[in-house]
DNA sequence: TCGGGTCTGTCAGCGTTTTGTCATTTTCGA
DNA sequence: TCGAAAATGACAAAACGCTGACAGACCCGA
């Protein structure tokens, strides 16, 4: 499930990732308004979470353009609290839901998935791979129904690279997402990690791409 | 039983929140439209009461909302006195029944009570995880039909987990609900309520996410 | 108003799990 | 075949959640 975010500002950009990754969902952040309308424009995307005030291109006129565009995806705004002005102008451009700043990230996540739900889009929280499901709502991994279990760390690594299967995920990116404060490029941590959750999955799930990264593919897939 | 109050007068919903409570139902009461429409469009209720003039998005407009978008569940409307247009409009909208204001707290109750039965089997007033059973109308929990004492914050812990079966619920989240505006990662608070709560259930029903949180699931964990 | 009981948050201690590092071996690709 | 990249096993520190004890707040009846 694919998120689209623009938002300027750095901090909430990093929390709002943050909280959805966590939430099972895969994040575009984009920081700049024409980059956003620009990603919005040409990726698919299952909902977009959008900020008004932007740079490069206000949030109201990437809305528009999007909705003039044809593209129908459900979009969140987020606005300033108190701005109705703006959720009036809002509404005209084809937002389908608000959230006046500052919002909590649980109702954040809510409100999302609602629009999603009510877009016709599932927001389904389950990720197939062969045999393996991940729930992200119960965070949980199974394979043939059999729950595996997995240390919070391991968890993060299994569902990131299930949320983007199908593409070579570099280590380095794995170890961003991993780590708060992501550590030396001395450090093997990932590898060893990969090498835990081989131990607890029975399956051939994450194939190494020697040089590049990890990945995890349909069994039949071809990459 | 969880019944959803949309009123913006403090007054009125203070006295009706007291007065449904006092009934047996658990009630989420809210003063903006707009807060509102959202409550009623992600949680679960058994009944809505909604009044018309309402702040953010009139009432008129939540509940046209909430059936555009398929949430069926019995709403009982506040009207002003003798507002007749009022009420062919909320006929039109898909209201269940008007209560005009002034009112007299036993005829509200009398009126909620035949709207939801009328309603029929919806809404559930119990749930149930395995052996243990969660009356949110009397604000009970039984294990094996053998009802559990619980302190009000203890009840609320387990109702909330049970509310929110099949989802890892974090201790932040939980936190929050449980009441004041304190959160530190400093507290143990919810681990010693959890702590608690578990000695007085034989069942393994609270299970934790060591990192993530806890979680209630059914026995045989499909979902 | 007093006294006991309950509720709830804090704290410190404890055992377990988790996780990064290191040294070493294995594997893979050119 | 060689060298870099990745995998592995062992280890120790850190993180995390559970528990029992305790104290202040609160409630209720005498």
């Amino acid at each position: 499930m694919r998120i689209l975010l623009v938002e300027d500002d750095q901090r909430i950009r990093q929390d709002v990732t943050t909280a959805l990754e966590a939430a099972g969902f895969v994040i575009d952040a984009e920081a700049n308004g024409e980059e956003g309308w620009f990603l919005g424009d040409t990726e698919t995307y299952a909902a977009a979470v959008l900020d008004l005030g932007l740079p490069g291109m206000d949030g109201l006129s990437v809305l528009k353009r999007w909705r003039a565009e044809g593209r129908d995806f459900p979009v969140l705004v987020l606005t300033a609290r108190g701005a109705w002005a703006e959720r009036v102008e809002g509404i005209d451009a084809g937002a389908d839901d608000y959230l006046p700043k500052p919002f909590r990230m649980e109702e954040l996540i809510a409100r999302l998935r609602a629009i999603i739900r009510r877009s016709g889009g599932q927001a389904s929280p389950v990720v197939t791979v062969g045999e393996t499901e991940l729930d992200t709502r119960q965070m949980r991994l199974t394979v043939r129904g059999v729950p595996v279990s997995l240390s919070p760390q391991e968890y993060r690594l299994v569902a990131y690279l299930m949320l983007h299967k199908g593409r070579v995920v570099p280590q380095q990116e794995l170890s961003e997402h991993l780590q708060s404060v992501h550590f030396e490029r001395e450090s093997n941590a990932v590898e060893v990690l990969v090498g835990r959750v081989r131990r607890k999955l029975p399956t051939a799930l994450i194939e190494t791409r020697r040089g590049f990264g990890y990945i995890v593919n349909e069994p039949d897939g071809t990459s």
